[in-house]
DNA sequence: ATGGGCACCTGGCTGC
DNA sequence: TGCAGCCAGGTGCCCA
C-alpha cells in the first residue's frame, strides 16, 4: 500500500505522540509478519525513551536510547496512535505502549509489514544499506538518474520502482510521475534522453511532494496515524483510471501489466 | 551485473 | 448463495 508519501504522512502523524515518550511495553499479538518478530524484542525495548521518529525510503525508524526499531508497512499496513485501552480488532499485530497513556498500534491484514530492531547504525542494516538516495534530497538529481539509466534495458517504470536506484516510488506514483514527465512507462531506461531524465527527476519529486501535502493516497485501507485517509486520490491523473478520459487531452487512459504490476498511461500525452 | 519470476498473506470483487 | 479466479500502495530471494 504505502509508498513514500503514506509513510511520511504516518511519520509526521506519530512523531508528536512518540518522541520523548518512554516505552512501557511492546505487546506482540502476532509475530508472523514478513519476518518473524523476535521473541526477546519486548524485553529489549521496554523502558527506553523514543528519541526520534525518522524515515528512510519506506521504512520508519524509531530511534531509542539503545538501538532503533525499523518498521515497514508492506502493502496493507497502517500505524495509528490510540488510547491505551482502545479495543483491538482483527489484524492488529502489535502495540507499542507508552507512558503517556497512548499506544502505537500496527494493523496489517496481509502481514507483509515488518518490525525489526538493530542496535547499531540503522543505515548499516542490511535492508537499508543498499538503498538509493532519497528522492527529495539534493543528491537525487538529473545527473544521478542519467548515470543509473545508462546501460539499463529495463522499462523505465520498473527502473524507478527499483529501490536500489530510486527509493520511495511504488506502483501508484511510478505511473503518476511518468505521466507528469510525458514519458511512456514501457520505454527502455537507457534510451531516455538527457532532457527526459531531468524531467523525470522533477516529476518524481513534485508528485511525491504533492502527495505528502495531501496526506498520501487512500485507495483501500490506508489511514494516517489519526485514522484519516489521504486525499491525493482525487489528484491521480492515470492510476486506476483506465478507459477514463485523460484529464489533459481527453484520450482514454490505458492499462497494461508490466512485470506483474498494473501500469497506467495516456497514449497521447506520453511519448 | 542485470533482469525476470516467485513467494509471502488476506480480503474484496467479479462472474459463472 | 457458493465458489473459483483475479486483483491489490512491497520487496527479498533465487535463478538464468
Amino acid at each position: 500500500m504505502p509508498e513514500l508519501p503514506e509513510v511520511e504522512t504516518t511519520r509526521r502523524g506519530i512523531e508528536p505522540h512518540v518522541v520523548g515518550r518512554r516505552v512501557r511495553a511492546l505487546l506482540v499479538h502476532e509475530p508472523r509478519l514478513r519476518w518473524r518478530v523476535e521473541a526477546d524484542l519486548p524485553a529489549r525495548v521496554a523502558g527506553q525513551r523514543v528519541q526520534a521518529a525518522g524515515r528512510r525510503a519506506k521504512y520508519l525508524l524509531l530511534a531509542l536510547e539503545r538501538g532503533t526499531l525499523l518498521l515497514h508497512l508492506g502493502m496493507s499496513g497502517s500505524l495509528r496512535v490510540l488510547p491505551a485501552d482502545a479495543p483491538r480488532d482483527r489484524h492488529d499485530h502489535f502495540d507499542l505502549v507508552f507512558d503517556s497513556g497512548e499506544l502505537l498500534r500496527f494493523n496489517d491484514p496481509r502481514r507483509f509489514g515488518s518490525l525489526l530492531f538493530t542496535s547499531g547504525d540503522p543505515a548499516a542494516h542490511p535492508l537499508l544499506a543498499a538503498l538509493a538516495p532519497e528522492p527529495l534530497d539534493d543528491s537525487f538529481d538529473a545527473d544521478y538518474l542519467w548515470r543509473v539509466t545508462r546501460s539499463r534495458r529495463v522499462a523505465v517504470k520498473q527502473l524507478i520502482m527499483n529501490s536500489r536506484l530510486v527509493v520511495g516510488v511504488g506502483n501508484i506514483y511510478a505511473s503518476e510521475a511518468l505521466f507528469r514527465a510525458g514519458i511512456r512507462p514501457g520505454r527502455e531506461a537507457q534510451r531516455l534522453s538527457r532532457t527526459e531524465t531531468a524531467r523525470l527527476v522533477r516529476a518524481i519529486r513534485t508528485v511525491l511532494a504533492n502527495a505528502v501535502k495531501a496526506g498520501g493516497t487512500t485507495l483501500r485501507d490506508y489511514v494516517g496515524a489519526d485514522g484519516a485517509p489521504g486525499y491525493f486520490r482525487r489528484k491521480l491523473q492515470v492510476y486506476e483510471r483506465s478507459g477514463q478520459p485523460c484529464r489533459r487531452c481527453r484520450t482514454p487512459i490505458r492499462r497494461r501489466l508490466q512485470g506483474q504490476r498494473a501500469t497506467y498511461w495516456c497514449p497521447e500525452c506520453q511519448k
